[in-house]
DNA sequence: GTGGTCTAGACCACT
DNA sequence: GTGGTCTAGACCACT
């Protein structure tokens, strides 16, 4: 998971998105356990309390749910919803480019060059 | 000029992306005077101060520059940067709903499909 | 007995609860067993260690008594004195529930109709 | 506002109640400031941290909003909804309290004359 | 070991 | 001064 401690975006906000992810991948499946807030704090090197107000992000979500003692795991509905969750997370995204190519008074064409340029130079093989 | 202040991208550089965008659309033309601090901190709903740290930006930047007692001017040189940061900021913003998508696993296809649809969604008329 | 997960309430005294709950309503009556440890355990779904330390509670109390190698048996007094228990918690329970509604300006009224709602609403049958 | 540190429901869900019935109750009206976190941190002798881990809650809920640099206040629309949902945490803890007492195997008039004791009990003068 | 709460204290953006 | 993020570290309940 990467991490961008430059980025605005606050931290926990983009472990949650990470794991977010991770999930509409298929990476953890419903009903498997995701990693403990000890390990994952390890592996992005971050405080385990900024681990835990990411993963309290997902669970008031429904994405994930916890066990005390035994760990946190992937709602057996919360998968589906994670799908829609990231796609409109694009879309959102996508659309705050539009309006700042739009305020600049770019047509669409070019916005539409902009695009492809972007996923050629994002692609990381096959895709 | 739109201002969200629930976003976490810092308001003096959610106010100075509008003026850049204003500038790359020509609303603002090379030579031209910008709005004093007053009259935009009233227009977006901010203190002055935070005004003052948008111009700053701009001012480091290049894009404009000021006349002592007389206000801020947009640079003759400055309508051209604020297209390529406009363009640089719209791909920027691109490639992070891409990213986002690569993670959880989305073709390149269905990527366009989203976009288009946001093109689609957030016309305003001609485009 | 019903085990909430996500309640703050610790599961043993859930647990202990629901034991003292059973020994006022006469299912387990004076010098009688109780459930295993592990039985009970399996049956809510819980660590044995948590079964030992709702037990503890309840011999603290003095509502159940151990004989060692033989298991716990509800004591002679214990009933009684699991009826008074169960009263107290109620009365407990009753009273935040009364001091939420004055905090929150409603009339003595009004929380009489949520109660008789409440006991209408959990109402299994005869009562 | 009354904390009770015994109490195992968290002080942050704590305040986080005292605050839900104070605005139900008119207290703070819709639009108004709500006490800063450092001042009511000092207030409930609690580290502040734990009053913003308050604020949070409430402000998912929607009953309040944040704006940085200003304050905390009563949403609009939450006013109406902190009564609602003040009364489903009474009619909640109401039944589980008669829960409790059915588990015990007690008649609905037993429990009628708890009830009715605990709100003599915890008078206050007019109700 | 695992999740969850809490304190103490630093630092940031905005008023 | 006001909200918000983050670290470091303690302590609790449960496995």
């Amino acid at each position: 998971m990467q991490i961008d401690p430059r980025s605005h975006r606050p931290i926990y906000l983009q472990i949650a998105d990470g794991i977010r992810a991770a999930v509409a991948a298929g990476i953890y499946r419903p009903g498997e356990s995701l990693p403990s807030l000890r390990s994952l704090a390890i592996d992005v090197q971050v405080n385990p309390n900024t681990v835990q107000k990411a993963y309290d992000e997902l669970v008031r979500e429904g994405l994930i749910f916890a066990r005390r003692g035994k760990g946190l795991f992937v709602d057996e509905q919360g998968a589906a919803s994670a799908q829609t969750h990231a796609q409109n997370v694009i879309r959102q995204t996508f659309e705050n480019g539009i309006r700042t190519g739009r305020a600049a008074g770019m047509p669409n064409k070019q916005m539409r060059n902009i695009f492809e340029g972007s996923l050629r130079d994002t692609a990381d093989g096959e895709n």
